[in-house]
DNA sequence: CAAATATGATTAGCCTCCCAAAGTATTTAA
DNA sequence: TTAAATACTTTGGGAGGCTAATCATATTTG
């Protein structure tokens, strides 16, 4: 029976998981942004210019989803929509000034709680934890995972996969 | 500006908590339950007898939600309501058969990919590991944080705080 | 060039999640 | 025995996801 040091590691990894669930709740309601729009309107503005699809890709999303979402930040006044030019079936997507407000307002779901304290840790402390959350990343098969998005949500793919 | 390891930590985080969120989904559609309905069940099944409001405030969800959620699985057959005989206002929600059974095919979203591979490890990685989910616990002011839950979604609580 | 095909986005329709408020039934207290 | 509290359900609503179908534009090809 070693130590079996399985079962509190879980714990530990669940209360974080839980953690950033409701942080990301708890700093959507103070912007206003759901945390599947604040995903989507990041990933508008880190591109400056951008389509749905290419969002949609990005995050994993369909494309319809994209636009529902876009949709919504249309309506807020934090994004506009613009047909391209070059290629008029693409729609450009852009921030407003509100949306890129509403982004520095919300940092990051994880960064505003993390990186300070991080920061204060001892180096070694650091390095074991990364060295720490790179060995789990590899357990749970996510070492060559895009690291695009936080957190999100949804409704279960009922697609059979056979 | 010493090391920053603060970003890789973050991606690595991201990663993990990315894995785990496609991991729900994924385990949610061979089981065909939701990841909020394997929550419920879950909950259900761990007290053998359990009323909704237990159920809710474990979950930190509504009593509707839970009436929501139980409502798919009675009809899914995984879940019995009975009304009980000590107080006629309180429901007894049973797991089925089935239910046990669908909780025994998916044993834990995490669980399944977690241990065996965890337990792999050599006992001084495990203890690092353990210690800095421990480390990150307290970053994330997850400490004192139910263990119940493992993820789940949503739409975003608009009541005002203030 | 014209027809067929491909691509980008939206629409429509379906389901789940989560909530608050109102409603119903039951229990407890006054 | 009525009033208040408790336990759950109903109702209604916003958001999040998806697929399939549609529309408009581009590209390919005969």
């Amino acid at each position: 029976m070693e130590s079996d040091l399985s079962n509190p590691t879980l714990q530990a990894l669940r209360r974080i998981l839980r953690a950033t669930e409701i942080g990301s709740r708890k700093l959507a309601t103070t912007t206003g942004l759901t945390p599947s729009q604040m995903l989507v309107l990041r990933e508008i503005e880190g591109r400056d210019q951008a389509t749905p699809s290419a969002i949609a890709s990005a995050l994993k999303f369909s494309q319809a989803t994209i636009t529902n979402v876009v949709d919504r930040l249309v309506l807020s006044g934090l994004v506009t929509r613009e047909r391209s030019d070059r290629d008029k079936r693409q729609i450009m997507l852009h921030a407003t000034a509100a949306g890129r407000d509403a982004l520095a307002c919300a940092p990051d779901l994880l960064q505003s709680q993390f990186t300070d304290r991080f920061a204060s840790l001892a180096a070694w402390e650091q390095a074991m934890i990364l060295a720490s959350l790179e060995k789990l990343s590899l357990i749970l098969g996510a070492q060559d995972m895009d690291v695009a998005p936080l957190l999100d949500s949804g409704a279960i793919d009922r697609t059979e996969p056979g």
